[in-house]
DNA sequence: TGTACATCAGTGAACGCGCGTTCACTGATGTAC
DNA sequence: TGTACATCAGTGAACGCGCGTTCACTGATGTAC
């Protein structure tokens, strides 16, 4: 009866392949449904149900909720480590382009991964272990930043305060500024920025806050 | 059998004496533990144990958690209008006194509500209702820096961008900076701003972000 | 001022809802011979 | 290739925990006369 017509991978030959394919719709709907409702709004069987599973069915998969956001995490990170591969890293932030570049850079990002970056926010706010997540995060990129920052100073430019709150700054600045358009309802009544926009906007006032120069 | 000892409010004297006197203590009980555990992670009995009353106390005063939230955001808005009241509301941004002045402002109201703020986020992450608020909030704030960035163009600079994403920016920025260091654990090893130096960093940041000139 | 009754803040054990989690069952896939 | 048994992904009804909410009760305060 299975007529495995020619390219169509959706019906699954054998066993593994089938949990395989489970766990992967799992986890795509989970993704849908927290962009909808919210990780924290989300309840187990919301997910199975968008997946089209029974409730019992998620057990065989993961742990638990939060087990799930861990493997989201897994694939982001995955994902991210292919894409901070690429060349062209410019890390002189005395040139606009350099800033941009890494603004672009995590603006894509964001916007690529958003119900999972949603997701983790969320869950950091309620679990100790995903906040220190986000820490752990946020170290690492400001660790790559230091470096960066080094070449303002050494062109005889003034950092708004010490290397740390100057990072601190241009990362809650990016961050929740991304979230605040990729992810929550815009507010009534005002316009969206395009994504170039947006990474002008960005550029342009950490550039300025960080040299001081205009731009 | 009630000694009132000279000056000590402490007994009641009467039943509405004493109803408020409870209920002040679930507010002042509310706002300790959400600063301990955050809002989503405490629990009705959390609060009622922590104002040593029985559990049952608290459906006197308020008809759940969401309640008593908007009640301290009232105390919260009533104080803020005390102090917004206050003179000497430098609006010309093109003075860094005068992004200084807001910065302050900002910074020391979000001291002051620390928990009452902390909870607000956190409700609104989860409840349509209280991002409604956490908007409006913000659209306040808004409508306010829009007559003080005028100053800017009138002057000949050039915003980084339009003027509600150049708010929008300051926002995101000032707010979730206070936040990470109001609020949240500082992150290990990271020595934390004085508020001088914190508001002096943002100052710095957000005057060169707008206006392109040093400072 | 004194007495009898009414009202009300506060109490905490008990109730019950929502939801995470389990588990006996089904039917399909894999394996042994 | 065929048959018999084992294994396993998936199912969904049922279970039970945690916690919000209720409610009969207590003792103190207020009111009537």
């Amino acid at each position: 009866m299975t007529l495995l017509a020619s390219g169509v991978k959706e019906v699954p030959v054998n066993r593994k392949e089938k949990a395989a394919e489970t766990e992967a719709a799992l986890k795509v709907a989970a993704r849908r449904v927290f962009a909808r409702k919210g990780y924290l709004n989300t309840k187990i069987t919301d997910i199975t149900a968008e997946a089209g599973r029974a409730a019992g069915s998620f057990y065989n998969h993961f742990a638990g909720k939060e087990e799930l956001l861990e493997a989201l995490l897994a694939d982001m990170a995955a994902s991210g480590d292919e894409s901070a591969r690429t060349e062209g890293h410019l890390s002189d932030f005395t040139d606009p382009a350099a800033v941009r570049w890494h603004v672009a850079q995590y603006w894509d990002f964001y916007k690529e991964h958003a119900p999972t970056m949603q997701a983790l926010r969320q869950a950091a706010m309620v679990s100790e272990t995903f906040a220190r997540t986000v820490a752990s995060f946020g170290a690492t990129q400001a660790a790559d930043l230091t470096g960066h920052l080094a070449h303002v100073t050494a062109a005889g430019m003034r950092l708004p305060a010490r290397t740390e709150l100057s990072i601190a700054m241009m990362y809650q600045l990016i961050d929740n500024f991304a979230q605040m358009w990729l992810l929550d309802p815009a507010p009534a009544g005002w316009q969206p920025p395009t994504d170039e926009e947006a990474v002008e906007a960005l550029t342009r006032f950490v550039y300025r806050g960080f040299t001081g120069r205009d731009y």
